[in-house]
DNA sequence: TTGACATATCGTAAATCATCGATATAATGG
DNA sequence: CCATTATATCGATGATTTACGATATGTCAA
């Protein structure tokens, strides 16, 4: 795991959408309906549903979703046609220790 | 003390710049000298001081110490000519706290 | 192979940010 | 009051970000 840069992260936190893509992603089952046998604790939630609930194009969704993994907040995993996105906890933590200690 | 937008802080955070002054402002004492019988933990640093250690313009610097100072993340004290700008450290673990366990 | 669907990428216009120089405001000393 | 010094604010310009529609790529099913 490459480390982490502070202010790649804070650009990516410094948005609303990502900001609520990230809380949604914290609890995928009470803000998503279950997709097929997929879990998705373990595996995260696809592009479609997340641009479902923002209010926001597919084109948009993507992107940001791309800038929260650039930012190392959280993970892709292509399974089929979906990409399923969920958080890295421990970046966010790492994130939190890093405000907390070294900021 | 007004709550917290973590957005605006996360805004103020993505910048070298500020970063680097609050960094600096963590320990007054390693970065600045002494300003006449100010105590430099207490009060702060001054614009000038932090001015001349950033590689910036006097109205970049007085300009990003503000962002911070939006944001909560500094404390102004204007005394005489001078404005003393020390860390809120209540603030900056606030949002430490934020990422640990509510984003 | 083709069609349909999910996602990613590209190109763009508008909004915001970075940073500066010039100038305004505030405080001090003479 | 005046000159000087410290800081703040204004106005400008280039750089970055936002968010979109259009299009490309990747995958499955028929």
């Amino acid at each position: 795991m490459k480390p982490i840069d502070p202010i790649e992260v804070f650009k990516a936190l410094s948005n609303e959408a990502r900001l609520q893509i990230l809380e949604w992603l914290k609890d995928p089952k009470a803000h998503f309906g279950p997709q097929g046998g997929v879990d998705l604790i373990e595996i995260g939630v696809c592009v479609s549903q997340i641009t479902a609930k923002l209010n926001m194009t597919q084109s948009t969704t993507s992107q940001y979703l791309s800038v929260l993994q650039r930012a190392g907040l959280v993970h892709a995993t292509r399974l089929g046609k979906w990409t399923y996105y969920r958080r890295d906890e421990e970046a966010i933590q790492e994130i939190a220790s890093y405000i907390q200690h070294d900021l």
